[in-house]
RNA sequence: GAACGGGUAGCUCAGUCGGUAGAGCAUCGGACUUUUAAUCCGGUGGCCGCGGGUUCGAAUCCCGCCCCGUUCACCA
């Protein structure tokens, strides 16, 4: 065909491979198979191989048959003679083909396969003279014709944008991103075999809710046809558990996506996914002991024990972790006691001199926990525990049972990260009401991220909640710490970026 | 929302002082029966993010816009 353009754009490339389409099919063959059947997967080929090698007088006489299956992700072409790479999902094998060992037609008809393509072969498995593990191809089945280019081989695909909105390019490009996610998963299976082992029951709860409660942020607004009304993307599932534990449910916990419309940034995605738990009849301090280990077994499933590197830091979370009264914290850290007053000037003024911005806006909590994020937060790299916070930024925690301006509440800390919020939870109904109508006043200031009055709620306290412990862990952050990921968007298959045209 | 950095071939990247747009890989053609970033020979491939401006001449200088990243603000 003297016609035929050798051009390589984008479309050109393609075009090539529709036409080796088009030959494949024109000599009776079917691109895009419905079945193969493996006689196992590369890592079992490999192991199997290798247990045979040890064991064999004659260890380069060892070969065994096999059926593989993988994506093609490298060829050299000899002539007569032509080695390929396959992939699966867990491991690479090379690939022999020889003219008259698969016959010259199927020989021929390599030159219809591409690069990313999947093939199975059929053969047998031994070392070549260069010692590396192959299979000689006794014959193979075009699987999958792959009609684009995949990134280059060698420096993969690097451009971050391509690799999150093109995450199957991104993980075809560079395997080590599977195993990203594979700790991720690690993290949840742990997280969720470690509750139901104590009795925690998965439970479901609304993402559409006509008050976003839970949460201070603000919501994704959705409409429902139907009932014609404005409904919430949820940006928490507490108040629903909570309802849950006042209707005889012990113990229940929720692993799913909460919505926040808010600032996208290294450590935030509009949606993200959060545990949340309550256990009836605990308080915070029994919870504190819970969480550690949680944290714990989660970090040695994951990591294989206790130490691990977090951008650059090496954390240490042996048991047992630091524990601080948050206003302790704050007189080592930003060396002024915030205790020490109730008034909302004068915590100002010592934030201030500690070097902290405060503006006229916020109130005493606020300002609490400016200085908290200021000069605390950053210092807390190895894990832990802050605990008993201001009331006013703490709309539904209870009270301490011995000092009512502050409640009984607390958070985790592992490379300055923030993992976990969690406290004893407010079951009066009337004290509730109050931290509402507080909300409101709040939000009246102009805060839009302040609490809404959600009655139904007060009526389920009024029902009756037992004493109750809850915990909340954002299981994003904590992937980011497993998987000393610096960006959130490394951890989550698909961020949010701006939609493209 | 702000500052800074980036956007050049399918991928990874060069591009000097404003003077014909480059390399490697991929791709196409050819050689090669144990290679493994195979090798050798010969080709194709560009809206230089988009739109204006300055200039004889712009990937390069100026202005505006779009997208990405980082930091900051807000937040978990």
């Amino acid at each position: 065909m003297s016609e035929e353009q050798h051009h390589s754009t984008e479309e050109d490339l393609r075009q090539h491979r529709l036409d080796k389409l088009e030959r494949i099919r024109a000599r009776g063959d079917e691109p895009f198979k419905y079945i193969f059947e493996r006689t196992a997967t590369i890592t079992e080929a490999r192991a199997t191989f290798e247990e045979q090698e040890n064991s064999a007088e004659d260890k380069a006489g060892v070969q065994i048959t096999a059926a593989l299956a993988g994506r093609v992700v490298s060829f050299r072409d000899h002539g007569k003679s032509a080695f390929a790479d396959i992939r699966d999902e867990h491991a690479r094998v090379q690939v022999y083909f020889n003219q008259k060992k698969v016959g010259e037609a199927a020989f021929t008809a390599l030159s219809d396969l591409d690069l990313g393509d999947f093939i199975g072969v059929n053969g047998v498995v031994h070392r070549t003279r260069t010692g590396e593990i192959t299979i000689f191809a006794d014959s193979y089945t075009l699987l999958t014709k792959s009609l684009r280019a995949l990134p280059e081989k060698y420096h993969g695909l690097t451009d971050v944008e391509t690799r999150y909105r093109q995450r199957y390019l991104d993980l075809v490009a560079n395997p080590e991103v599977l195993d990203t996610f594979r700790k991720r998963i690690k993290l949840i299976d742990t997280m969720r075999t470690w509750l139901t082992a104590r009795g925690f029951l998965e439970v479901e709860t609304p993402m559409l809710q006509p008050l976003a409660g839970g949460a201070s942020a603000r919501p994704f607004i959705t409409h429902h046809n139907t009932y014609d009304c404005d409904l919430y993307m949820r940006i928490a599932p507490e108040l629903y558990l909570k309802r849950l534990i006042v209707g005889g449910f012990e113990r229940v916990f929720e692993i799913n996506r909460n919505f926040r419309n808010e600032g996208v940034d290294t450590r935030h995605n509009p949606e993200f996914t959060m545990m949340e738990l309550y256990e009836a009849y605990q308080d915070y301090l029994g919870l504190m002991d819970e969480t550690e280990e949680l944290f714990c077994a989660i970090i040695d499933a994951v990591n294989g024990g206790p130490e691990f590197e977090y951008q650059g830091t090496i954390i240490n979370a042996t048991r047992p972790w630091k524990r601080l009264a948050l206003f302790d914290a704050i007189k080592e850290y930003a060396g002024i006691d915030l205790a020490a007053t109730r008034d909302r000037d004068e915590a100002a003024k010592l934030a201030k001199s500690a070097g902290v911005k405060i503006d006229n806006t916020m109130g005493y909590g606020k300002i609490v926990d400016e200085v908290m994020s200021a000069c605390v937060k950053p210092k807390l790299v190895q894990p832990t525990f802050l605990y008993d916070y201001p009331v006013e930024i703490s709309p539904l925690a209870k009270k301490h049972r011995d000092n009512p301006a502050i409640t009984e509440r607390f958070q985790a800390f592992i490379g300055t990260l923030e993992l976990c919020n969690a406290f004893s939870e407010l079951n009066d109904p009337i004290d509730q009401r109050d931290r509402f109508m507080q909300q409101a006043k709040e939000r009246e200031r102009g805060d839009e991220e302040a609490q809404i009055l959600d009655e139904d709620f007060i009526t389920a306290l009024e029902i009756g909640m037992p004493p109750t412990a809850g915990l909340g862990i954002g299981i994003d952050r904590l992937a980011m710490l497993l998987t000393n990921s610096g960006s959130i968007r490394d951890v989550i298959l698909f961020p949010q970026l701006r939609p493209t045209e």
